[in-house]
DNA sequence: AACTTACGTCAGCCTTGTTGACTTTCCAAG
DNA sequence: CTTGGAAAGTCAACAAGGCTGACGTAAGTT
């Protein structure tokens, strides 16, 4: 019925030679804070729920996550992506490696880096984890369309803090 | 330079009549499964600095945002969106309300709930939060324009549980 | 009168974050 | 070669914010 009404969203000043002024009211912006907050819910719904028949929790599934992305990362790389405390990270490496997902390698150039990879269970984990995350993204892109996934991107990318939106485009740019 | 690497992003299918047959590959949704998280980071990184100077968390800062939009709401309809335990929900109203920045108020209709609302002092911490956290989507719906901001909330939307996505477009036409 | 709903609360537990302190290992610069 | 500092691991203690279970009370509903 009503879905039209979601088009108040943005447009450019009137008379004013096309540029990029856009008209962001309060309201505009609050629904884009809204959007955020319920599709992160659905986001991490479906991992979670897999997480936790294997007592596992979210922290579990970021450091899984970096380590496959980047497999032999190092124990402070990773500190620098989660934003976590060694301390807190160290506990969530500890169960990981304790029950063979993750292996740890002593570095040979620097021997006081370990480097971290995910074990052949560990890569299982990740792939059935990530394929429920997958899942949900894929039809959400497909609902949107390429277009819209295009500004997804863009948005989320100008959303993030700049230290971080360099290692993730070091990441998309194949790393 | 290599801006342009991440237009891999999708296609209609060759041949394929122009339809929403879109070629997802798992490394293209990795890069929004990790955009999502990244700019959630961001997202929240606002908020959080400010919530800290006042011994209060996200779970303040979630109940405050919706009980701002919906005030009147009661405790169970918070408890649907927030996704939470009354316990837990209990905890942090209690401290808003001892702290004056929520007030609770009997129904009159059904005696039973109890209908929430900022107190003056709620709604100036509102402001001051949600100016934080809008600030930053200006700014990333301003870099991104129109057109991209469009395709990011039709994307979120389609990565919302059905009953979220429900109640977001309730709110969305203005309730 | 009996049942159900909405809310509040007590107690206890878990995960995941924090700080602070201390150790071991090892690279690198003086 | 020594020393300073970085990387990592670990111990202890704590807090926020989730959870379950149980119980109580007020107020609608049948």
């Amino acid at each position: 019925m009503s879905q039209f009404s979601g088009s108040q969203l943005s447009g450019t000043a009137p008379g004013g030679g096309g540029e990029n002024l856009l008209f962001l009211t309060d309201e505009q912006l609050r629904k884009g804070i809204e959007a955020m907050f319920f599709a992160y819910r659905g986001f991490t719904a479906d991992p979670d729920r897999i997480l936790e028949t294997m007592d596992y929790g979210r922290a579990h599934h970021r450091a899984v996550h970096f380590i496959h992305r980047s497999p032999g990362t190092t124990v402070s790389n990773l500190l620098g992506i989660l934003g976590v405390t060694k301390q807190s990270l160290n506990r969530v490496l500890r169960s990981l490696i304790d029950d063979g997902h993750v292996r740890s390698e002593k570095g040979r150039r620097d021997g006081r880096e370990r480097h971290l990879f995910l074990t052949e269970k560990g890569e299982a984990m990740e792939k059935s984890l990530s394929d429920a995350q997958r899942a949900r993204m894929r039809a959400a892109y497909r609902a949107a369309g390429p277009v819209a996934v295009q500004g997804f991107r863009q948005v989320l990318e100008a959303m993030m803090d700049p230290g971080l939106r360099d290692y993730y485009n070091r990441l998309r740019d194949g790393a």
